[in-house]
DNA sequence: CATGAATGAGCTTTCATTCAT
DNA sequence: AATGAATGAAAGCTCATTCAT
């Protein structure tokens, strides 16, 4: 009943750490697009070419299944904005390598995205708070690229100071920017990584007032 | 050969509008906290305090109860935005009174927001259309407001041209921060609705490199 | 809210005995159609034009409704054939006016046969044994023709005896084909009584004839 | 936030064919005897001594399953009927061993003729054709025993010829009288296949015999 | 390593029936 | 004479989960 030639056939033996990646894999696609509650673990167990006690036994319950998916994607997701990250360069590029690389990564893994993004955060607290959690780290990186920016200015002392408050609040609104963006990207489908990154440096960093009166950012 | 037995006593006979007032508000608050999947309709009867079938006599269905719940709670967020700008005033200020509005209405239906923001938008294409509409809608009407701030600092000539798509792109920018800080508002408790509008304002009016150097936005 | 004008508007009152015939015709209808169990209440009530209250008022409860009609049809069926057979014609005269009589009213009737031949047979004793002692009685009825044919006849002495059971076989077995015929009929629509109770009458009389005067068919 | 449990005793365990023969079997009997409507999923897979999921799983819905049980009882008693029917012999003898064959399934299995003859017809299209088709097939069998007998008698040109239609009506007559003879049997009880069989060959063959010698019964 | 067989629990939906007016 | 308001009961179906092999 098991075929010779190995390789994605029911019934083949595969080493554990292969068969579940296959697992996740499936999981991730089908969380993303049918959300947590409409996708079964049978329509994943089909999408990975197991059965559904093979997905038990490595992964316990579809609970723990969709807490490992979202781990594994909040991990990349977090991953490839960090390694584009020079912490030697200035806030502003720091800021905008951080953001074309986030753009970069949603859009090369929309499921993954769809999981993180829409269905964590909808179906309850134990996932929820695990994708709050790596949020609020990419809030507070961004306020303190703010910080940052501030002592660059060396405003420190002149300027009505911006609280840390202030400072969460205006990081708030700039990830909540970034993850609309992503969305109309993905909606779109002409906007580049870069040209998202741009319009949302362009509208952080400058102000639309500024904007109006020909100010533009510009990578130098 | 007989079958239900029907007419209890739960009910205290009120015109079927005044019900379906109160179901439409209970499948709200269960929607919003729960999720569309997770809520039952036995849960929104019984929070409504009537049996399921009056439920089902009145709405028809669970689907059709949620559109409905989704229809109301947009048509409810929409009007309180509209109603609170002034077309007559510049388009700074227009946008103020909006964002104001917003935060407002957010923060005091809270369960409506989510019906809105997190579940309509997770459960599939009946739904997410109908508040995708409605978000188009906004991400358009802040669009042309940017349109008429490039009109009224008289600029067009001079400075390089947003074109429609950019403005498009700062439009969803903004109300992705808008959405952002209004969770943020309801997590963190202590934001009233004016500071994060006002937060809002600076960041996008003003941009953070003029922040930085001391700029404000201010009502005047 | 009730109409000035009277006749088939909702909420007019009119005399029991109409109503009640306007809610039998429409059970009728319905019960035939679509089936017993199918049928519903309200619907039964909205195509009689009243309110569901009102049938249990005046029928009581499904069963009783349905058993209602299982009566009033049959008795119109029989009423029907008795009323064209003139009982002092010869036997053959009497059930060819009896055939005919059955092949127009079925067809007339198509929903109250409906009634008869399908739903009251299928479900359940109650309306079952109701409609087996109509059928019984017009098996006997035939029987009895049977009968006097033979003594028509007068072979009684010389020729093998049809016992009681003989003849009631053989009416059964003419009901039995006068009743696939009607269903028949029904679904042609190009065959008229006539033919219909024609070709009944030379199928079962050209042959009952031969049986009287001693014919048999043998296996050999 | 988990659901299900799972697992129970009550399988023994049975390769999937067994069970979808048990489910079959319990189904038959339950739609025969109570009817489409009536029988309930549970009280079937009660029956069948498996849980309801289980019926599922392999039958895929009430609707599947009552159409596998009529394809399945018309398939045998089709298969009774031809293979006890021999080609070679005369008209008479084949029509013959037909209705005892027909009587004999039909006896041996009341629950499969109550499905195939009582609710398959009452319920509604999809399960109306499949037995139409059938039975329509039988009809048109019958006829054409008829045709062949006419060749038989070799009255061809001397007689007033049978139509095509008259042929068709006589045999509708055939198998509505067996039908009318199965049901009659069953509730009488004493009656055995071969005698309602010669009843129904007296009935018909003797008059059909009668029929081909030009004899016609008229209403003077 | 991997699967076929099996089930408890729960959900949406429908319907006959009744009460108060 | 007639109806709007309301519900208990049950049915079809799905799913996460487990046991035996």
């Amino acid at each position: 009943m098991s075929a010779g030639r190995g390789g994605g056939v029911r019934g083949t033996r595969l080493p554990r750490a292969v068969r579940e990646r296959q697992m996740m894999d499936a999981a991730v696609h089908t969380f993303g697009r049918r959300g947590y509650r409409v996708a079964s673990m049978e329509e994943i167990a089909g999408l990975a070419g197991v059965s559904k006690p093979l997905v038990y036994l490595y992964l316990n319950s579809k609970e723990e299944l969709f807490t490992a998916c979202v781990r594994r994607e909040a991990r990349a997701l977090r991953a490839s904005v960090r390694d584009s990250v020079d912490p030697r360069l200035p806030a502003d590029r720091q800021l905008w390598a951080g953001l074309t690389a986030f753009f970069t990564h949603t859009a090369e893994n929309p499921d993954g995205w769809a999981v993180l993004h829409r269905q964590a955060r909808t179906h309850g607290e134990p996932f929820a708070l695990e994708v709050a959690a790596m949020r609020d780290e990419m809030v507070a990186r961004v306020a303190s690229l703010i910080g940052a920016a501030a002592r660059e200015a060396g405003t420190a002392g002149r300027t009505p100071e911006l609280a840390a408050r202030d400072m969460t609040g205006l990081a708030q609104a700039l990830v909540g920017a970034a993850e609309s963006l992503a969305g109309w990207r993905h909606e779109d489908g002409t906007v580049s990584a870069r040209d998202a990154a741009a319009t949302l440096m362009n509208f952080a960093w400058v102000g639309l007032g500024e904007l109006l009166r020909g100010e533009r950012w510009t990578a130098r």
